[in-house]
RNA sequence: GUGGGCGUAGCUCAGUUGGUUAGAGCGCCAGGUUGUGGUCCUGGAGGUCGCGGGUUCGAUCCCCGUCGCUCACCCCA
């Protein structure tokens, strides 16, 4: 237990994020921030851990994540919690509980965990962020939801993205395309792959996702669900569908679209990144589920939301763009070098700081040289040189560090000016 | 859960058909005549060659195990 010698690293599917890729994060929360408040949602921080029965009858207890990636432990009162393994439920959780004024629209940032083999793209705690809207299913807010997804892909520079869009209908509309369906795979059943031969009766709807070539032929000659919606659901779909034309939002219709979770009722969607291939294309999806606040014990409340994973983002754009994210200022306005053998560095530094600049510093009493490289590496604008000379007549030496002039880069400010004269420098 | 590839300095990797002090580039640190970065030059620090066991006179290199990384299947973010 003691044992120094050993060295510990992040568990088996999760990762550091540090700089300078952390910057990256901070500009696509940052913007996804922005966006929510801009479309009017406020943040909902809640545990990441939950009583497992919220996602057990949340996400349903016959999804894949559910029977076999939940991270499920006992704590030490036996009580019986999961690592979140993903962000809607506890958020429908919070709104059972606190019971916010309706419409109420919140946006939220957070690990997600889920316990399988990491590959590319897919990680046992990855990051998501998302909204939820609930209170109302006016089909304007599927259309705000989706377009506030959509918008956000594209400030950040995503250019491959595709919409999906389907609609699951609600209970009794589902459920009697459901027993059409199983009807259809029970006189094919023999054609069916392996997998689903076994499970084609107790989650008909999963075939139809199924891409092996032979469940494809059989579902394609069979019902599809977009046929079947009663009037109501048939109507709202519509007005979904027309809302996102209205604002030139290109939808493709795709009746296979069952995503994986058991909550999902009429609009659903996902986004797909074409610049990431195959399996973990998907970088964002949600859905309307009318049923979800009643299943955790709430009054019968609609809802909407999406979730966007971070790291599938940031892949995604990587692929098509070799330009780092720079939508928040993250650079250096200042680094100061303090050769004086004192340390006169920490009080202008306070100084610079307490002006609102952002301001580094050498520490150690390192060589000029040294100091110099350091400032230069930092990226900051200004270099701040006090040494012995400036420190007796009480001054200061600005240097511009991107002048590629090395003679006039540089000037001399009183001590009491430095604030305002770099302040004015940086307006320049 | 199943299968493939890989594990040598902080990073990216080379290398030894098993043989004395294991290499490069980048990065880091210090210098290049007395106060100034980004180029260049010189020098330096840094590795129990993932870990454990086996074969051998001898293993970083061969064998087994183990841990980890990575990719794929399933499913998803």
């Amino acid at each position: 237990m003691s044992d120094t010698s050993t060295t510990f690293q992040a568990p088996i599917g999760t990762h550091d994020v540090l700089g300078p890729e952390s910057g990256q994060w901070e500009n696509l929360i940052a913007c996804f921030a922005d966006f929510a408040y801009r479309y009017g949602f406020s943040l909902a921080i809640t545990p990441m851990f939950e009583d497992v029965g919220v996602f057990n009858r949340g996400i349903g207890q016959n999804s894949e994540v559910a029977k076999k990636e939940m991270y499920v432990f006992e704590d030490r009162g036996r009580r019986l919690f999961a690592l979140r393994p993903e962000g809607t439920a506890p958020i429908v959780r919070a709104f059972v509980q606190h019971q916010p004024t309706t419409p109420w629209k919140a946006w939220y940032v957070t690990p997600a965990f889920r316990y399988e083999r990491p590959q590319a793209g897919r990680y046992r705690q990855h990051h998501q962020l998302g909204v939820e809207v609930l209170g109302t299913d006016d089909p304007a807010v599927d259309v705000e939801v989706i377009t506030l997804a959509w918008r956000f892909y594209a400030a950040i520079g995503l250019k491959s993205v595709r919409l999906l869009v389907n609609s699951m209908g609600h209970d009794e509309c589902r459920g009697a395309y459901v027993a059409i369906l199983r009807d259809h795979l029970e006189a094919n059943s023999s054609m069916l792959c392996d997998e689903h031969q076994k499970v084609w009766r107790e989650n008909p709807l999963r075939v139809l996702d199924c891409k092996k070539a032979s469940c494809i032929e059989v579902t394609s000659r069979g019902p599809m669900l977009p046929d079947h919606l009663c009037d109501d659901c048939r109507g709202h779909f519509d007005a979904v569908l027309e809302g996102l034309k209205s604002l030139g939002i290109e939808a493709s219709l795709n009746p296979r679209l069952v995503r994986g979770f058991d909550y999902y009722t009429r609009t659903t969607f996902e986004f797909v990144a074409d610049a990431l291939d195959g399996a973990q294309n998907a970088i964002g999806g949600g859905g309307r589920y009318d049923k979800l606040a009643e299943q955790l014990g709430g009054k019968p409340t609609s809802g909407i939301g999406f979730g966007s994973g971070i790291e599938r983002l940031l892949l995604a754009r990587a692929a098509e763009n070799d330009e780092p994210l720079r939508l928040v200022n993250r650079t250096l306005d200042v680094f100061v070098v303090d050769t004086t053998g004192e340390d006169v560095a920490t009080v202008l530094v306070d100084a610079l700081r307490a002006a609102g600049l952002a301001c580094d510093r050498a520490y150690d009493r390192r060589s000029m040289k040294s100091q110099m490289k350091v400032a230069d590496k930092s990226g900051a604008r200004f270099a701040l040189l006090v040494g012995p000379q400036e420190l007796a007549a009480g001054e200061v030496t600005i240097r511009d560090l991107r002048s590629d002039n090395f003679g006039q880069a540089q000037q001399k400010a009183g001590r009491d000016d430095v604030v305002a004269v770099i302040a004015n420098l940086l307006t320049k």
